[in-house]
DNA sequence: GTCTATAGATCGATAGAC
DNA sequence: GTCTATCGATCTATAGAC
């Protein structure tokens, strides 16, 4: 963690490029060199192991996926506008970073190499906790439907994202993810607030 | 796709299981020998390439995923019902055969065989239009609240199952997935249904 | 249809010159 | 810090005996 070199930066911004186009399973140290310009013994000059560039990645997404977070604790607005700011807050950084969509969303990427798998879940499952009380505060003070599960609700409303962003991914970016992502959430706004 | 020989079947069961175990990157001939009981040449003469196995399982899990969706549409209850009968039905063939919910919800298992991953896709893909038909109907009819878009509506319950079940997965199936589904469908009811 | 044995390619990682 | 060169392991796939 903490602080990368230009060298550790371009290593795993190619890591995640070639994860994003042909997947995990062909992602070698050669390709790797290849896309950052240089050969198979100087990344080796960067990380002991193939291993440790992929633990670099996840925290490279821990950190970027807190940023959203914080901003939610520290607003003001009412409970539907804090998630409403988290969804399109998560729209927005997969516009601009298409790679990142694909870390939080590929739930097998990291699957063998445990210890990275474990601190990627525990993140993503710390996150949801944060969602579910914001949610559970706004049933509380009846900006949003009483009668339904936090939990469930959000399941339906991050199970309603990611799917967006998988359809996004699949057209090859090819829609505005941002101005899909906010009529969909105009849809989920109409079905959690009370009528 | 046609009919598979016994020990093609086995070869077939013993790739999911590796698949779902230590994950696609790690499927090897040498392990899907060693779990079918045969040498790693024995395998080439029940398929022609490491790709092709991949192939079949892709086939298995279109006829698996399709028995459902005729059973919904030989169906005769209203809207509600039917959608109730998809979510139920999957939780229980998740529940009876674990590989399986892998491969309906992992994007990048097929990644890099294009032939088999388009194949895929499709099939969710026209899996998915019919559902959202079954919603428009619902609406249409009033048994399903008619002010959302209801390519939205199937985005949020789809979304929910497969957040269910990838939790499910990660939890070592340590929970009734069944049961839940049963909690978390009667909140989707509430909410999609009019007040 | 299964075995042993091996070819040929590619993988992660290292050594040593510069 | 990058290069060339290479090691040892492992991979997919094949050959030939039984």
């Amino acid at each position: 963690m903490s602080q990368l070199t230009d060298r550790q930066k371009q290593i795993v911004d190619a890591t995640l490029d070639i994860i994003a186009t042909i997947g995990i399973q062909n992602l070698t140290i050669r390709k790797l060199a290849e896309k950052v310009g240089v050969t198979e013994g100087a990344i080796y000059r960067h990380y002991p192991s193939k291993d440790e560039i992929l633990v670099s990645v996840a925290g490279y997404f821990k950190s970027e996926s807190t940023v959203i977070l914080q901003q939610i604790i520290d607003s003001e607005g009412s409970s539907v506008h804090k998630i409403k700011m988290f969804f399109l807050g998560r729209c927005r950084q997969f516009k601009d970073n298409h790679a990142l969509a694909l870390v939080l969303f590929s739930d097998d990427i990291f699957k063998g190499s445990g210890r990275v798998q474990a601190e990627i879940s525990a993140t993503i499952h710390s996150h949801g906790r944060l969602l579910v009380k914001i949610i559970t505060e706004g049933q509380d003070s009846g900006t949003i439907r009483a009668n339904i599960v936090a939990e469930h609700m959000f399941m339906m409303i991050m199970g309603a994202l990611r799917l967006l962003v998988t359809r996004w991914r699949a057209a090859d970016f090819g829609f505005d993810l941002l101005g899909e992502g906010e009529k969909l959430w105009a849809s989920i706004e109409a079905l959690v607030t009370p009528s």
